[in-house]
DNA sequence: CTTTAAACTGCATACGCATGCAAAGTATTG
DNA sequence: CAATACTTTGCATGCGTATGCAGTTTAAAG
């Protein structure tokens, strides 16, 4: 309450104009070093601090990003947030945070844009057309992250998006599994509508058959823990004709299965059963899983989505869609060789 | 940049006055129903979205939280992200959020400090003296996460403060580990200076001392896995004199220590060494980890962060201290029985 | 020392909205 | 029907800053 210095209390101590003060926090602006210092020493002692909702009120760009995330509980995307804040900071803007946890980022987008925010970033999240065309109609950019558009190849194609190249990622999985051997793979699917999990879905089945095989068994874990265990009993809750392999959609449902598989069902993996993520989550290196996996490359993503976003600020380009590629993980969760049933315990 | 609608826009359609359409978005305004229907139906045929910035100009309440965090790789601040954000927005808050990740946490109040937030929350990170003073200056409550003020009984108590009751949780580990017969006790220290561990630690060496034992070794994780491995190393490295149970001070780095133990040094949790934790974050309910933990009570901190918030921005109120207890959550990783004595090191 | 260009400074205004105040309208009561 | 209370409305103003414009100072050139 006590406290609030304005540019003209600046002014007046520096005796100079409240423009002056404007101009002395703006660089390159037309000032002298003289004045410049005069209004530092000012605003030094009264302790003033520009205010940002002002400045934003009249120069219309608010230097705020709508973030719009959901599924913090998947490690993914903690580290997504992470690395994306500090990018966005690095070019001086700040994050305005949404937690989604339902459906209802319509709602979330409309207190979003009162924000005036410059840009919005929606990270596993669907953004419905109509949004995305007010959004468009606002001048306000878009990029979804680790999401694809919907109608990719559509006429009016209103918002960016970055993925890694999930299908790529996917036959890469199939060939490992078919190339060590396994006979009866499974596949533990995402949120069904997801572009994710379409993709993988897709590229993992499409590869299979190229090399003369098929899904042998699927079940839907939603992206959730508890939805991946309910698939993994559910799949392999019956002995007989059990799959020898599963890829399951993401990191964090993969080790979902595993404690499934380990502690309930008593099986060993790889020995009894290969298992394969997506994600390349942190947890996936650690010690008791060592989870065989496909990498999504984050730092190039967040790259990308910085650019694209800043690219879309500066002028008003149209919106692109980047995709990056993605890596195969090999660890231990993926029976090695085929020759012998009697594999040992590998650890490093 | 095409739309831009104003509320003067709105009016002019409405053929009411703009006061009208400002009175018709504030609940509770005096306003009659039929032109606020007039209001809502131009609004919406325009596309009018009131400008939150302008808005917080005038009223001097943005409705944002400034938000900082560090550690989101430790699965504890995600959920407390989440759970936050979403307790906010249920007060019509938004969370502006800043991730620190050195400390750096001054520069970065300045600029949480320019976007005129009505409040802060400190998770993780350390609030420096002169920074709480300009926050009470400008008559921001800061409430502190996870973290208590150093000075707690000094005259001057700038921050409110939140925290479970680590002294105790601590002194619960120690009681447990003592109660289930073990001889030579290790600890794992967090961030040296930070308050958890400081209370953390405190605790626990008391109540050890009140048992008539000591810690019998000791080194500093940091919080970080990588810190933890190397403790773990340290502690476990040298085979003579190896501790029999070791308290972690988070499950983060207890996660960290158990892989290191079980694949780099060939041991067996819980029959080698026991391992205990703190916050009990998801993981350590994974099937491979299992780990006996504290359980920091999340949701009734978030619930007291958010009340203390509002609290202090309804009147000047002083700032307060809540402490809410935590529970040990007995699992997998404690040697349960002592009464075999002859449980000495049969390992590799 | 004069002329011309360049750098600087202040004035005034606008950004989009909320709100006190007075005027006008409507309901309530005797 | 008049008098009063209550509700609704528009006007005018200001929140704190950025910026075009014109005026002023300083530097550069002749």
């Amino acid at each position: 309450m006590a406290h609030n210095v304005t540019s003209l209390d600046v002014a007046k101590l520096a005796q100079v104009s409240q423009s002056a003060v404007s101009r002395a926090y703006t660089s390159g602006a037309s000032v002298s070093s003289a004045t410049r210092a005069k209004v530092m020493a000012a605003a030094k002692k009264l302790g003033y601090r520009p205010n940002a909702i002002a400045r934003s009120l009249i120069t219309k760009r608010s230097r705020i990003i709508g973030v719009v995330m959901s599924q913090l509980d998947n490690q993914f995307y903690p580290v997504v947030l992470e690395k994306l804040s500090q990018s966005l900071r690095e070019y001086g803007y700040h994050v305005l945070l949404f937690i989604s946890d339902r459906q209802e980022s319509d709602r979330m987008l409309h207190e979003i844009l009162q924000y005036q925010v410059d840009g919005i970033v929606m990270a596993s999240t669907v953004l419905s057309s109509a949004l995305a065309r007010d959004c468009a109609d606002a001048g306000i950019p878009v990029v979804l992250f680790n999401r694809m558009t919907r109608q990719a190849a559509n006429d009016l194609h209103p918002a960016s998006a970055v993925t890694s190249d999930n299908e790529r990622g996917a036959r890469m999985v199939a060939q490992h599994l078919v190339a060590t051997g396994h006979q009866r793979i499974a596949y533990i699917a995402g949120l069904e509508e997801s572009s994710t999990n379409v993709d993988r879905e897709r590229g993992f089945r499409q590869e299979l058959s190229a090399l003369g095989m098929r899904i042998h068994a699927r079940a839907v874990g939603n992206y959730s823990f508890d939805g991946a265990q309910c698939a993994a009993r559910e799949l392999f809750g019956n002995i007989q004709d059990r799959p020898d392999a599963v890829f399951v959609g993401s990191d964090h449902m993969a080790i979902a299965v595993m404690d499934v598989l380990r502690m309930e069902l008593g099986l060993n993996v790889p020995q009894d059963v290969s298992v394969v993520g997506f994600d390349n989550v942190p947890q996936a290196a650690w010690g008791a899983y060592q989870l065989t996996t496909v990498e999504q490359p984050v730092e190039r993503m967040i790259q990308a989505t910085v650019s694209l976003l800043r690219e879309q600020l500066a002028g008003d380009v149209l919106a692109r869609t980047v995709m990056v590629p993605c890596t195969l993980i090999e660890r231990g969760t993926v029976r090695q060789a085929q020759d012998s049933k009697t594999k040992k315990r590998r650890s490093a």
